[in-house]
RNA sequence: GGCCACGUGGCGGAGUGGUUACGCAACGGUCUGCAAAACCGUGUACCCCGGUUCAAUUCCGGGCGUGGCCUCCA
């Protein structure tokens, strides 16, 4: 089975050959600890878990890195920390606002059915790595101090720009950036940069003497470096990093260690829009992992991300969230009835996600399986997938969606009150009581079915629907109930 | 202003130089005491204008629209 990736550097897609099949490399910008990661944080996440699990299939499990990097060094984190704890000492702050920040990812990316990666670095276990590097700039004559900082020189790489497709001239042109007076180019950009008190701060590099911290792209240099090599074979992230993130990473990288690349394949997931517009906190519409997972399971999540391809745009909808967890349950239900696993169904998905993670189409299978009752293969192509099933999975923390059979009172062996929310808003909450008196009327409705005196029966249909409470008779004899929606 | 993407049926969303994507919703039917569920079936879409071609939703050019980046941002 041949891969196919698309290379932003390239644009095109081209089959993918790793530099050493027996150990391949990728590596994925990861999340800056000082908040909850919101649902547009999930979507490289997610895409690059799925590629993750793909290669781990074609190369064997072990032959495999995957590195995702935590970044716990960053002004937002320090004005946090600052916000938060004003009244500890900042870095006693911040250690705490990381650490915080980072255990609840790990708790929302789990809930989202992503393996974690090989290594997860930390910025600040890699300054040596980033002073190392810093060093090596300034020899070469890439980089220059300057009032304490340390700055990579653009004008001295031929090709810089290269990825965004945007050329020295063109950015110069339309330039926004900072007008520092020491640069020598507007588009230099820091490598080092001194700390002000009470900030973390490290030893500089190249002989200045004032204690100071990284810039922003060197981290990712240094622990791709350190735990990748000098190239390897993709890296990965949203396009927003394009430029300048991952750009002035190629430049770093490439001009400390003279290679022609960096990543042999560079991959971009396109943007996510909240119900048609931005995200963003002063529109009020940020939505949070952790707030979503209290609506929708996990599984939900990720189904409805990789609804769509990757490199397309994607518009975050609850009409779709619906679709999703509406189209999920009903896979859930038909597979609790069989638990064997057909690998066929794993093989049409690999196939599938072979095409440059084509998930629409590896989706599209999943139904054909669903459609023709082939269960076993679609809860194996699921489980490839990363879906799972369970009730925490389906369901979100605060709401229960799916019915309960009378008389089992149980959803998948677990214990269960139901609380719906209904689609107009309204909230519909069933306890013991009120269990007990539908189940009661479910019998007495019965037996007058049972006696044919249908205008009982369709009495007490008509006092159950009253409560919110629909009813359905199966064709082994048993009535199923649920709230209405 | 510069650069980069995207624009498919009511909605979501693949794909293709000429043949039904698929799912949701809708509608029709089967089944059912009723109803629901389930199952079966129906729908002929590809922003606009040019060009290339025997043939374009699919390639090329232009326009319009939306979004992203150029400043922290997945």
């Amino acid at each position: 089975m041949e891969l196919r990736l698309y290379d932003t550097l390239r644009r095109e897609k081209r089959p993918f050959t790793p530099l050493d099949p027996a150990r391949v490399r990728m590596y994925v910008c990861g999340p800056t600890v000082y908040d909850f990661a919101h649902i547009g944080n999930a979507r490289p996440v997610i895409v690059f878990d799925v590629l993750f699990r793909l290669l781990r299939h074609l190369y064997g499990a072990a032959n495999v890195a995957y590195v995702r990097n935590i970044t716990d060094v960053d002004d937002k984190i320090n004005a946090r920390a600052a916000e938060e704890h004003p009244n500890l000492p900042l870095n006693e702050a911040i250690r705490i606002v990381t650490e915080k920040t980072e255990r609840q990812f790990h708790e929302d990316v789990d809930a989202l059915g992503c393996l974690r990666p090989t290594v997860e670095p930390r910025a600040t276990e890699h300054i040596a790595e980033m002073k190392t590097l810093i060093e090596r700039l300034v020899a070469a004559g890439h980089a220059y101090v300057a009032e304490d900082h340390v700055l990579f020189a653009v004008a001295s790489m031929p090709d810089y720009g290269r990825l965004a497709k945007r050329s020295l001239d063109e950015m110069t042109a339309g330039a926004r950036v900072e007008v520092a007076p020491y640069k020598r180019d507007p588009m230099d950009f820091v490598l080092w940069k001194p700390s002000k008190l009470g900030e973390p701060s490290w030893p500089s590099p190249s002989g200045i003497a004032a204690p100071g911290r990284p810039g922003w792209h060197i981290e990712c240099s240094a622990m791709s470096w350190k735990h990748l090599g000098e190239t390897f074979d993709i890296h990965g992230g949203g396009v927003d990093l394009v430029f300048p993130h991952h750009e002035n990473e190629i430049a770093q990288s490439r001009c400390s260690f003279k290679t022609p690349v960096m990543a042999n394949y560079w991959m971009h997931n396109g943007f996510l829009q909240v119900e048609g517009e931005k995200m963003s906190k002063s529109l009020g519409n940020f939505v949070t992992i952790n707030e979503e997972l209290d609506s929708w399971g996990g599984s939900v999540l990720r189904f409805n991300m990789l609804k769509t391809h990757y490199r397309q745009p994607i518009d975050w909808t609850q009409a779709g969230l619906k679709e999703s967890g509406r189209e999920i349950s009903r896979w859930a239900e038909a597979i609790q009835h069989d638990l064997e696993v057909d690998e066929s169904g794993r093989d049409a998905i690999v196939e599938a996600l072979a095409d440059d993670l084509n998930t629409p189409e590896a989706i599209t299978r999943l139904r054909g399986f669903y459609r023709n009752r082939d269960f076993a293969a679609l809860s194996a192509g699921m489980r490839f997938f990363g879906i799972s099933i369970g009730v925490e999975s389906i369901q979100g923390r605060k709401h229960k969606r799916l019915y309960v059979e009378p008389g089992q009172y149980t959803i998948t062996g677990q214990p269960v009150l139901l609380k719906v929310i209904r689609d107009d808003g309204s909230v519909v909450e069933i306890d013991k009581d009120s269990k007990q008196k539908i189940e009661q009327l479910v019998d007495a409705r019965n037996a007058a079915r049972k006696a044919k005196n249908f205008n009982e029966a369709d009495r007490i249909r008509d006092e159950l629907h009253a409560m919110d409470i629909e009813l359905e008779d199966n064709k082994d004899g048993t009535t199923t109930w649920k709230v209405k929606r």
